[in-house]
RNA sequence: GGGAGCAUAGCUCAGCUGGGAGAGCAUCUGCCUUACAAGCAGAGGGUCACAGGUUCGAGCCCUGUUGUUCCCACCA
């Protein structure tokens, strides 16, 4: 029953109508089965504003290839879909939509902005949900959470409330990141430095007493205007009489002391600093060692406070100028110098950060680094690539106590309650109605939101149903894998850690798998602001959802950044059509929908041959996968299925198909059934939809590949002799199909080839293949032949004569077989070296110096008949 | 200032525990051979950055050097 299949492969007519069979068919929902070991993973929730770029398709590639593996091998598995609030991000584009009609927040207030919020979530938050299941992610789309949802924003109320009972979490006037921009508090790790070209403003500080001056540099002049002391290292015997001396502020005009401190460098500078309590993190410490004031003088958009009438409302950079300018004049301002300094930007909007003192939330980190920090040295869960743990632990060694405040308005309000009576914090798992200390009812919600990473935190167990003992929570967790690239370890993955172990006990998940960035082809970040982003979306559109997937599981590394590059995606393509065109062969020979058994006995040497290699390939596939080395494992697949079954096993077979023997064709079909079959599971995590388009085609029993077993080596069908057997016969083929290129002779122009050789029966058994193959007329086995006018060919096993005398140019034939002797001769050197040196013998282990001695006795052979050939060649001439 | 990665064919990259260097693309030569020209059969192309060391043996392990990318860090 042949059956037409179109010549090229064509995604688009497929991919859709396949993802929707395994919608209906549940094959993604998870089913909680008892007894069965089970494999989870979590989704990194994409943001709701984000729409799908390189680095999600990576990722979840990359989880779609492990959860479909895991899948197939029989576990319970789940994958967990949703999506990330996104709070500065998604606010910012609130804002800026509202901005657009003329709004601000304050106009519509909190009320009309959560409404405006949510709407937005409704109308595009699904959006990246879609765009994943054009990838073909196998998520449980029952389960699709977001971290604002009820259940998420439950385990939040929970989580800090028990933080906030356990001393873990408190309220205090610290220095933070402030965005000026997105006019909210960020965290250490939401701040990304980058250098910029600045100056260093070189300025006298006179002494009241009118004895002189201090010179001081600054990046930030205008931050003098908070400045309420000037300190000096107390080593430093330059400054070490002024010490304790009282200076006037320039501009300012107020009185500040200069002081000691072990914070200023005595070799940078001038040696002596402004200290600005409020606007600097380092001096905030400095004021808190000297008790000094902390003189805030910017507002919360980054503008004079009117505490300055001459700058007030000037915003930082207006009023540098401003500064500098009235320094000037006042004769206090030394030099001016070029300067280039590391700036903090806000990692949302790349606006610089201003450190601004203010009263946040905070979680204490010390308590909870180090049972995180243990967990992973202890092994309980390991990074892969190990050497990741590095970047895990400098954080959490490092860490400083987490602001977790947000001066938003989308995100979960902090459950903190003010009393107006008492003055008391209520901290409550439901919205508290009295103040839990004196009962007042005058009592007001803290207005500001939490930080998006602390409900990313929970995700691992807030999506399974924590904190109640849900059937998912107890079956579930931990999962498995997390996956995720190596930029997101300080923001999620190391307070997933300490988070899971606070609140449940255990950690989150056993392995986190790390990748790198998608990069363009010349190595630069995608971006927007560079226009250089690849749109996978596109990239499914022209070449296939596989052939992306394809391209993105090979080629690199676990960690290791890699380039975007087109023509790797079409080499994927191709290889799609490749497997596309081997299932329309297999297709077109069927003649029935049964699947043939295998039988033994009947095998050809050609079917022993690919069996014992499917085998290995089998093994050695899943080895690769359970070690999470995905790129080896798709290499190897590539190769088996274009060399070695599409190459070498179909041309073969195509004999015996054709030849009119019934049970030498079905044997042959049989086996082609057999092995392609099992080569679609093997791929089916990397090329979900044609291999299961194919599967569908073939004759099978199941439902869907995407759900059958994966398969096992079978011992039965391990034939390493036969195996080498046919590899003499292929290199005999391959030194046949060489010589005939270097003389251009056409495949039409078919020649009798004859085979001296001690293994007789293997290339009797061969005739078949080297005619088919190697264009031969006939094929003759001997010991050997008439060299007169013959090519001659030397294999490992085989002494191969072509008689085409009118072909050959003797004398450029001799040329060639001296060259060859040559080379042979240097193998002969290098083995022989390598075996008559004592260490080599006596050290190598017994395996490689026998595997050496083998090489060499077949040189020497080889070189034996050259000789020969040569010999006979010059009797010719 | 600290830490990490990378340096292999013209290009993009593999190379798992050390046993005479691989793929794709590009180039060149033949082929429309009844699955596939998005293909088939061949070919050329590499002092594996450099210098030492360990070893019988090093692309792989150790030390240093150079180049490059990234992360972290309070040098005002």
């Amino acid at each position: 029953m042949a059956r037409e299949l179109a010549k090229q492969y064509d995604p688009k007519e497929v991919e859709d109508r396949i993802y929707k069979s395994w919608l209906d068919g549940k094959y993604f929902h998870a089913k909680c089965e008892e007894g069965k070991p089970t494999y989870t993973i979590v989704i990194p929730p994409p943001n709701i504003t984000g729409q799908l770029h390189m680095g999600h398709a990576l990722d979840n590639t990359l989880q779609d290839i492990l959860i479909r593996f895991k899948r197939m091998q029989g576990y319970d598995t789940l994958w967990v879909p949703g999506t990330d609030h996104a709070s500065i991000a998604t606010e910012a584009k609130i804002v800026e939509k509202m901005r657009a009609e003329g709004l601000t927040k304050e106009q519509v207030g909190r009320e009309g902005f959560l409404e405006r919020a949510w709407d937005w979530k409704r109308q595009y938050g699904g959006r990246i949900i879609e765009q994943l299941k054009k990838l073909g992610s196998s998520c449980d789309w029952d389960r699709e959470r977001f971290t604002l949802d009820e259940g998420c924003s439950r385990a939040v109320r929970e989580v800090f409330v028990n933080l906030y009972e356990k001393g873990l979490i408190y309220r205090g006037e610290r220095i933070i990141n402030w965005c000026p921009h997105c006019m909210t508090s960020i965290s250490d790790a939401e701040v990304e430095y980058e250098e910029q070209a600045g100056h260093f403003w070189h300025l006298r500080y006179p002494f009241a007493d009118g004895s002189g001056y201090l010179e001081l540099a600054t990046t930030r002049p205008e931050t003098l205007l908070g400045d309420t002391a000037v300190a000096v290292n107390p080593n430093d015997e330059r400054y070490a009489g002024f010490v304790g001396k009282t200076l006037i502020l320039p501009l300012v005009h107020r009185e500040i002391p200069v002081i000691a401190d072990d914070y200023v460098e005595m070799d940078f500078g001038t040696g002596v600093v402004k200290i600005t309590p409020a606007h600097d993190p380092n001096d905030f410490e400095v004021g808190l060692r000297h008790g000094l004031p902390v003189i805030n003088v910017l507002t919360d958009d980054a503008k004079i406070t009117d505490d300055y009438p001459a700058y007030a409302g000037m915003d930082r950079y207006e009023a540098r100028k401003a500064v500098v300018a009235d320094l000037e004049k006042e004769g206090v301002l030394v030099k001016t110098e070029e300067h280039v300094h590391n700036v903090g930007t806000c990692y949302r909007c790349g606006t610089t950060v201003e450190p601004r003192v203010s009263k946040q939330w905070f979680v204490k980190m010390k308590p909870l680094a180090e049972p995180a920090v243990e967990a992973v040295k202890n092994g309980e869960t390991k990074f892969v690539p190990q050497r990741f743990e590095k970047i895990y632990f400098h954080w959490l060694e490092n860490i400083r106590d987490w602001c977790i405040s947000r001066q938003l308005w989308w995100g979960h309000r902090i459950p903190a309650w003010y009393c107006a009576d008492c003055g008391e914090i209520t901290v409550s798992r439901k919205d508290a109605e009295v103040c839990a200390h004196c009962g007042s009812k005058n009592i007001t919600q803290d207005p500001d939101t939490l930080d998006t990473w602390f409900s990313s935190a929970l995700w691992p167990f807030s999506t399974l149903g924590w904190p109640d003992e849900t059937e998912d929570f107890k079956h579930y967790y931990p999962t498995n894998t997390l996956v995720t690239g190596y930029d997101i370890i300080p923001f999620w993955v190391m307070r997933m850690m300490f988070s899971g172990i606070e609140q449940t006990g255990q950690v989150p998940f056993d392995t986190v798998l790390i990748h790198g960035l998608v990069r363009d082809s010349q190595g630069r970040k995608m971006s927007k602001s560079l226009g250089n982003g690849v749109d996978p979306l596109e990239i499914i559109d022209k070449y296939g959802a596989d052939a992306l997937r394809f391209s993105l599981a090979t080629g690199n590394s676990p960690g290791n950044d890699m380039r975007f590059i087109d023509s790797r995606v079409e080499a994927s393509r191709n290889f799609a059509n490749k497997i596309w065109n081997a299932a329309r062969f297999i297709l077109m020979n069927l003649e029935s929908d049964e699947i043939l058994p295998l039988n033994a006995a009947d095998f050809a040497l050609e079917d022993k041959w690919i069996l014992s290699k499917y085998g290995k390939l089998v093994a050695e596939v899943t080895d690769n996968l359970e070690k999470y080395e995905l790129g080896m494992a798709v290499q190897k697949l590539y190769d088996f299925i274009w060399d070695v079954f599409c190459d070498w096993y179909i041309e073969i077979c195509k004999s015996r198909l054709n030849g009119g023997d019934k049970k030498a064709a079905d044997t042959a079909r049989s086996v082609l059934i057999y092995v392609f079959t099992g080569t679609l599971k093997l791929l089916h995590p990397f090329m979900p939809f044609i291999t299961e388009e194919i599967w569908q085609s073939l004759p099978h029993s199941g439902e869907a590949l995407m759900v059958s077993e994966w398969p096992e080596p079978d011992n039965a069908f391990r034939y390493e002799s036969k195996e080498s057997d046919f590899e003499k016969i292929m290199a005999v083929i391959k030194a046949v199909r060489n010589r005939r290129a270097e003389m251009n002779v056409p495949p039409s122009k078919k020649a009798r080839v004859q085979i001296a050789t001690q293994f007789k029966d293997v290339f009797k058994e061969g005739t078949a293949y080297i005619c088919r193959l190697a264009y031969a007329s006939a094929v003759e086995t001997g010991d050997g032949f008439d060299s007169a006018g013959a090519v001659r060919i030397i294999t490992d096993a085989a002494d191969v004569y072509m008689p085409m005398k009118e072909l050959v140019d003797l004398s450029a034939e001799l040329e060639r077989l001296k060259k060859e002797l040559k080379k042979a001769e240097g193998d002969r050197e290098f083995f022989e070296k390598k075996l008559s040196n004592e260490g080599f013998v006596k050290k190598a282990p017994a395996a490689v110096v026998e595997q050496q001695r083998e090489q060499l006795a077949r040189v020497l052979e080889k070189i034996k008949l050259l000789e020969n050939s040569i010999r006979e060649t010059e009797q010719s001439l």
